[in-house]
DNA sequence: GTACTTGCAAACCCTTTGCATCTCA
DNA sequence: TGAGATGCAAAGGGTTTGCAAGTAC
């Protein structure tokens, strides 16, 4: 796989913290060069992890910091699949999608439904409600497991 | 407000006790009782708090192990809102409904939408995925905050 | 009577905070 | 150089577990 170029990324993380009034440390460079070039759903230790692959430097609290900083910019965002695990994915340049989870092999497929968006949007209508954002998960089984019959409770 | 007749919500619980092999104790009756005749979604806490001015002998740790019993017999479902806290929410009786949650007051307001159903299902079907469950909460301001303009994250 | 339950306290796990040191601008 | 950033260690908060005493059946 051919390094990815992750300019716009780093330019957005970059520009997040001109805008707060925040310094580029070299950690921070780390760990967002990680992260956006990682496609997984991370937790905070497991960025933590590979950061520390490439700079052994960078502390663990200083991947829960930046990552609260990048929340907040927008730039990443929180998915709790697990009631004990928070995961982290960045979501500069892609667009919204929701998530299915395979409970037996914890694999994450991801979808989109213009038709459930509009729903919602109606549904909250109907409410008084105005959304600020959302989470729709959809828990069970992924065509290989299901094939295998496959039904434990890993995620 | 009438006493509300809890007898099919116990019915039910002392069934899944039987069907599990576990004993009717008083403790988990007075945990039962109190979880179905609250129509709140509460913290394993709160119900410990509310439970014990009924029943001073019940200990915080027999209502998280009563909570396990209950959401595995399908009696109850945890919801989480806030990744640092899980709500209960007895299901028995009730039929299936998703949540909106003002993050200003924190109220919960309840919804269905048989077309997001519907397309859920049909997202899933299109992935090869046979959902089990899912969750599906909406984050914005109900209709009394978004009147008064406040906006702060409580929830 | 015996195996299951309970409840206290301690352990756990993830996350946040206090504080002295270091670094960017 | 000085305000902001870092990282260690320790605290924090919700939840689970070990174990001796109590209880259902």
């Amino acid at each position: 796989m051919k390094a990815m170029d992750l300019t716009r990324e780093m330019e957005a993380f970059k520009a997040a913290l001109k805008a707060k009034g925040l310094s580029t440390t070299s950690q921070r460079m780390a760990i967002a060069e990680t992260l956006f070039g990682s496609h997984e759903h991370l937790t905070a230790d497991d960025l933590y992890l590979l950061v520390k692959k490439k700079d052994p430097r960078v502390g663990r609290v200083t991947v829960y910091r930046t990552l609260a900083v990048m929340v907040e910019a927008g730039l990443v965002e929180e998915r709790q699949f697990r009631k004990d695990r928070v995961l982290y994915e960045h979501v500069v340049g892609h667009h919204h999608h929701d998530h299915m989870v395979c409970v037996t092999c914890g694999k994450i497929i991801e979808f989109e439904s213009p038709k459930i968006e509009a729903e919602q949007e109606a549904a909250a209508k109907k409410a008084g409600f105005s959304i600020y954002h959302h989470s729709h998960t959809l828990f069970g089984a992924c065509r290989d497991c299901a094939a295998k019959g496959r039904r434990s409770v890993q995620v």
